[in-house]
DNA sequence: CTTCTACAATTAGAATTTTCATGGGGTAAA
DNA sequence: TTTACCCCATGAAAATTCTAATTGTAGAAG
């Protein structure tokens, strides 16, 4: 689940953040109209919260733009106005809910969680292949319905191999992936290495009936057993 | 597929270019205006990535004469810009997408990826003569869909013969294609006689119906058999 | 036509280099 | 503290190149 805040007030926006990344969502931020335009045109975000006062422009006409391109469903409207106009162009112009700051961050926790609701059927995003099923929401791992534990990185490989399943993976899109691109010197794959043991030894004991093959000179591959 | 990287700046054109060939697209490069319409001009691409602010030309003006020669429907915008204006003005002659700098190259990729697929039907290459098959994308050799097992060098080398079928491929032109054009001096072709060997043996092992010919004092050609 | 000669090409296997796996250890964050 | 993560040393495995002995070829000479 991928949220995106747009909040110019920094405490205020660090404070959302983090109280969202709690509850596990991919969280993501922007504190002026262009990079909010720029980032939601890019992107695909479950939910937005939307500030409305924003010092470059005004959050409404974002909102609008969002309605054009059909993307405003997911929208919760943010703002110290709370003059019944305001609100009713919001909801006019199809936000999905409106809260008005002060706020209680628990409040707010709760109002994301049900615009995701009713908008995916419960926002399950899971990738499944044979008998392993991972949940990109609460980032587990599943072999025959049983947990697996993976951590952060292990999970974020697996999740890779998984969107490219039986093609080749280099060892560098996935460190582009998983790491970032910062790949100072790209001549050492050491930290790969390791995780790529600890993923296979954990897919080995879950008795998972997919396995990492590699490919000499090239990469992976994510094969069924 | 082939790739067309239209930017000036050095660094940035080599990084996202060897990323690319790493996928395995053929790539070319252009870092000014009038090179980038010279290419775009004689050689068709499935895909073009342009960079607007190039030094003695508005990217925007190539994108508009792509979009009236109806060739605009491969084109990633990339620019420094974010205001929406260019974004835009980029959207409106057609541009498939648009991506800011700084931007992680895995993200570019995925964005090709999805250009291609749009385009044309998914992005495999494969390379076919008679009953053997040599998919690009996950280097793989196939005579009669059977796997056959190849090193990187013997698929170098056999996609080169394919790519000159039935005619003549001189040890030179060979050893510059696989092994770059540094080859100190010229009069040592052991290696290659080395890797002719293994793949003549692997494809009469799996029954190909095709061989490597050896013309006397010239090269070799690829022949049915 | 046969033989000779000077290369050209092939081959098997050895030697070397590249690439990858693994376990252990250190460090910093949780 | 524990945990996650990364780095390093070591060795194994695969790929690649080299070596040296052998065979094939074209053309000239007998």
């Amino acid at each position: 689940m991928k949220i995106l805040i747009v909040e110019d007030e920094v405490g205020l926006r660090e404070a959302i953040g983090s109280s969202l990344e709690k509850e596990s969502y991919r969280i993501e931020t922007a504190s002026d109209f262009d990079t909010a335009s720029e980032k939601i045109f890019l992107y695909e975000y479950d939910c937005i919260l939307l500030d409305i006062m924003l010092p470059d422009g005004n959050g409404l006409e974002l909102l609008a733009e969002l309605k054009k391109q059909g993307k405003s469903e997911n929208v919760i409207i943010i703002s110290a106005k709370n003059t019944l106009d305001d609100k009713l162009k919001g909801l006019e112009l199809g936000a999905d809910d409106y809260l008005t700051k002060p706020f209680h961050l628990a409040e707010l926790n709760a109002r994301v969680k049900a615009v995701l609701r009713r908008n995916k059927l419960d926002g399950k995003e899971v990738v499944e292949w044979k008998n392993v099923r991972l949940d990109l929401n609460d980032r587990q791992l599943f072999v025959n319905n049983q947990e697996v534990q993976l951590n952060r990185k292990e999970f974020d490989i697996l999740n890779y191999f998984l969107l490219n399943q039986q093609r080749l993976v280099t060892r560098v899109a996935l460190a582009e992936y998983v790491w970032g691109d910062h790949m100072d010197q790209a001549d050492n794959f050491d930290f790969i290495y390791s995780q790529i043991k600890n993923i296979r030894k954990k897919l080995k004991e879950s008795a998972a009936e997919i396995e990492i093959e590699t490919v000499y000179g090239l990469g992976y591959k994510l094969v069924r057993i």
